[in-house]
DNA sequence: TTTTAGCACTCATCTAATGGGAGTGCTAAA
DNA sequence: TTTAGCACTCCCATTAGATGAGTGCTAAAA
């Protein structure tokens, strides 16, 4: 267990070296307000807290820099929650005032995080997986092409081009979506195609010309795209950070965000609420030198997507954390306010 | 006028510089193929070539590098057309075969292409402004709450959900989109909200109890976005170049992706066919160092967005404007044959 | 007149040496 | 238990050579 000494030590240092990312010697601590001993004595100090493995030093005789044990700590037990200026709050809550289109919101929210923050902003776009068919529809452009459209109970809408083959009448049209609207209305989304398949294709069969062109390009639409996008903001903040100078670390990074299917995952699989993830706990080599804080946003009851920010182990995690609390309780105020159909 | 030597001199020296990336010495060059007179001789017609500003030094004792001029001059009358391989010609061929779904193919194809350049690609989206109407229609979700979307002649879908007014019932709705539909179909989408707005306002108003709401959601609909988005391949692609090891000019030239405008109106205003900028051309500082090619496809006669390659004036010119040239070309005959209605 | 060989000179780059500064660990005294 | 003092370590910035690729110029050769 730490003493009072001790923990004090460890939050100066890690402080420290989050606002100025420069190891943190003894002399230059002993000057801090709020300490009344002197630099040996925070050296011995030091060398306790190294041995417990909260700091290290980055060579024999530089100053102390935070472990990742030592984040890890910090975040557990020694944050000081940060209050959120009145301008952050606005620009805040202007995301919701004026535009009221979800992926516009999305994507601005990630913009202004990012800016605020000044690291980079990922935002993971609402979930469908878990629509229902609300409706099918069939909107015809010409004797060859036609729109499908499905929307689903919470408002979300996906549609495909399609040709119609040559033999489909529009009566066959009428019918299909008649069909596919009274067996499908209210079924999840992921299950739509397999029950096309599997029960309605009969009832088509004997009422449709011509039915297996026509439910190639169904099925074609009805495989939901899961359209939950990747929204980012801020990606060349991380160029601004010391850490981030080297071109190899600044190519690891990006090409993980540009590649997105990592993130996507992560994000898709974070737990409700608040979580940091630091360096190595990522599990992902690239990133051992980021942190990574998620908050996750809802549609009424429902965790529905996950909003995080990226930057360095040496991240202000206190006014992150703020500033994500406050965005993702927004965000699902204004969501179930518009989307809790 | 350049002689016929030093117009051969000129090229290898921009061939290998492309390369390699490093100043050409005279010796060096004395040493190539097909040249038959000493470093002597070259390092006096390479003084006449500096003077006429077709190549520079980079210090007074360095080898040559091509010149904007150079390079312009290169690309106007020096290159050889390179042969598209088998493979790459391929790849393209694939991008049209299996998916059918433009975003995915656009998405795509920025992916191939900065994959087969190894450098960034940019796709601008097809335009749909010149678009016309070919049919609008509301979605309702549920008391509260609609979608409205609007289909264009070329196959285009935009939605957006909005919230009834209160007092609005399903007759007063079918009412407005028979009303909007006779008065609007054909119209170019650019002009729905003007004509909205002079025109049919008063017969909606007429019609339809509580107008006023039920209006300024239709507006706000009818605000096409210009759904002509950037895709970007290879964003990281530029961190490979050996001119761009530099934090700054990556951050620039990131930065300038990110913001995402620039580039916009740059591939917006792209005349059509194949066109080189290099260097300076473009008109914008952190672009100095970069050359931009871009490609126009097209559906039917109609130009409607632009393929571009993005790196650095060192570029592989040849080889890029071939798969330009490639793309662009089966891009415009696989839109047109889906999207030419 | 054109081409070439020769030579002095320039500049980037690499390596090694040097000195200062920030910081540490240890010891012995307060 | 705390502190002052001191030797020691390592980073970093600077300097000094040495090397090598390349140039411009001059004078001789073709």
């Amino acid at each position: 267990m730490l003493t009072e000494r001790q923990l004090l030590i460890l939050q100066i240092i890690i402080d420290d070296f989050i606002r100025s990312a420069h190891p943190v010697g003894s002399r230059s601590l002993a000057k801090k307000k709020g300490i009344s001993f002197s630099s040996a004595t925070i050296r011995n100090e030091m060398a306790d807290l190294e041995e417990l493995g909260f700091i290290e030093k980055t060579h024999t005789s530089s100053g102390r820099v935070p472990s990742e044990k030592g984040y890890r700590f910090y975040v557990d037990h020694l944050l000081s929650p940060e209050k959120v200026s009145h301008k952050e709050i606005k620009r805040i809550n202007d995301l919701f005032t004026e535009i009221y289109e979800m992926e516009k919101v999305i994507q601005n929210a990630a913009k202004v995080l990012s800016e605020l923050t000044e690291y980079t902003a990922i935002v993971l776009g609402p979930t469908v997986e878990d629509n229902k068919l609300n409706r099918f529809q069939i909107i015809p452009l010409n004797a060859e092409t036609a729109i499908a459209v499905i929307v689903t109970n919470k408002g979300h809408l996906e549609h495909k081009l399609f040709s119609l083959p040559k033999s489909v009448n529009s009566s066959d049209l009428e019918k299909t979506v008649n069909i596919l609207n009274e067996r499908l209305v209210g079924m999840p989304i992921l299950e739509l195609q397999s029950k096309l398949i599997n029960e309605v294709v009969t009832l088509i069969k004997e009422n449709v010309h011509n039915y297996e062109a026509m439910l190639r390009s169904l099925l074609d639409v009805l495989s939901v795209p899961s359209n939950e996008k990747l929204y980012y903001g801020g990606k060349t903040n991380m160029l601004k950070q010391p850490e981030f100078q080297d071109i190899e670390k600044i190519q690891g990074i990006m090409s993980l965000m540009e590649e997105e299917n990592d993130f996507y995952q992560i994000l898709k699989q974070t737990p409700f609420g608040i979580h940091v993830k630091i360096g190595s706990e990522n599990k992902i080599p690239v990133m051992d030198d980021c942190s990574l804080i998620t908050a996750t946003y809802s549609i009424g009851e429902e965790q529905v997507g996950t909003i995080a920010i990226l930057g360095p182990k040496r991240m202000h995690y206190s006014k992150v954390i703020s500033l994500l609390n406050l965005l993702s309780k927004n965000m699902t105020v204004t969501l179930t306010k518009l989307y809790d159909l």
